[in-house]
DNA sequence: ACAGTTATGTTATATTATAACAAGTTAAAC
DNA sequence: GTTTAACTTGTTATAATATAACATAACTGT
């Protein structure tokens, strides 16, 4: 019944987000030896313009930056690592913006729920249980088997309320 | 905090889904009356035919069943159909599908929860306070000011559960 | 070194959605 | 009732997102 947050909504303070990236990075290292993923560079490549990005990036956007950085490539690449990264729970597909981002919980299989600023575009990773426990025994309660839980929550973050996103650095 | 249930998961359920949808073209008449939003003939034809699916229904597949029926139209009007639709809380769209749903609570301006059955791909909608109440507050709690809530739960629905699709009628 | 598996390259194409502008239709005001 | 303004539809082109299919390369375990 807890609720267990890590970086929550981080995402929408101020941070040191390069401290964020090397950690995704050097945590999604970590899990890829323990299950024997391979995380080849590309796949590295691809988490960390996910990561570096605030708000959540599509595939050809990736894709476009990776071809500023000289590569080569298709969208069938890009799109595999996604994959990749997705089955490894490393990255988190958000689906109403076609995009992905970075995983803030990974390692454990998880459902999380995304604040989503439709001023600054910006997403935060929440996880909290008491949502996906509601949910989950609500879909319970039709005997409804439920595998995955896509929670999307639209609206305006506390830093746009207060500033105009112009005004923010 | 009660919920409030209306057709709540019938979708699952064997039934007469020609009066469904005759009463939500009745139920859409009435409203689009009431607010002046102008039914024509064409976006009618989109909501019925939205309903008349048991699974949501993607843009090219109505405009392919428009077609068929002799409709020479291009995707703009079916887009601008849905749209209208959409506005006027008529049907939904399913984010993780990129598909459109007929509304089981027209009228009053919701956020449901969606149960898509990976087997049989139709969908259940769903008005759980409960569930509304927990995303809300959440997302308060994190000084989100939300405006809109996507939740789709995927997984089996019951009766995919005991008889394979196949099995079914 | 070899065989099997996994990853990437490459080309083509499918699927979903919108921009931009022209023409027609309806509502409402005068 | 005609005119005006707003709204609706038609039409062409194209943007944005995603995958199929098959060839080549790289890595893994033996």
């Amino acid at each position: 019944m807890a609720s267990k947050h890590r970086q929550s909504d981080q995402a929408f303070k101020p941070h040191d987000h390069g401290r964020c990236i090397s950690a995704a990075l050097a945590e999604a290292t970590r899990i890829c030896a323990e299950r024997r993923g391979r995380l080849t560079p590309q796949r590295k490549r691809v988490l960390e313009l996910v990561w570096r990005s605030h708000e959540p990036k599509g595939a050809y956007g990736i894709l476009e930056q990776l071809r500023a950085e000289g590569f080569n490539g298709a969208p069938p690449t890009v799109y595999r690592a996604l994959d990749f990264l997705l089955a490894h729970g490393l990255i988190h597909r958000i689906e109403s913006l076609n995009a992905y981002t970075g995983c803030a919980h990974p390692g454990d299989c998880h459902s999380g729920q995304f604040l989503i600023c439709s001023r600054c575009n910006r997403v935060a990773e929440l996880a909290d249980g008491r949502v996906s426990d509601s949910v989950a025994s609500c879909a319970a309660q039709h005997g409804f088997e439920a595998n995955h839980q896509v929670i999307e929550i639209q609206g305006i973050c506390p830093r746009c309320k207060d500033d105009p996103p112009e005004t923010q650095r």
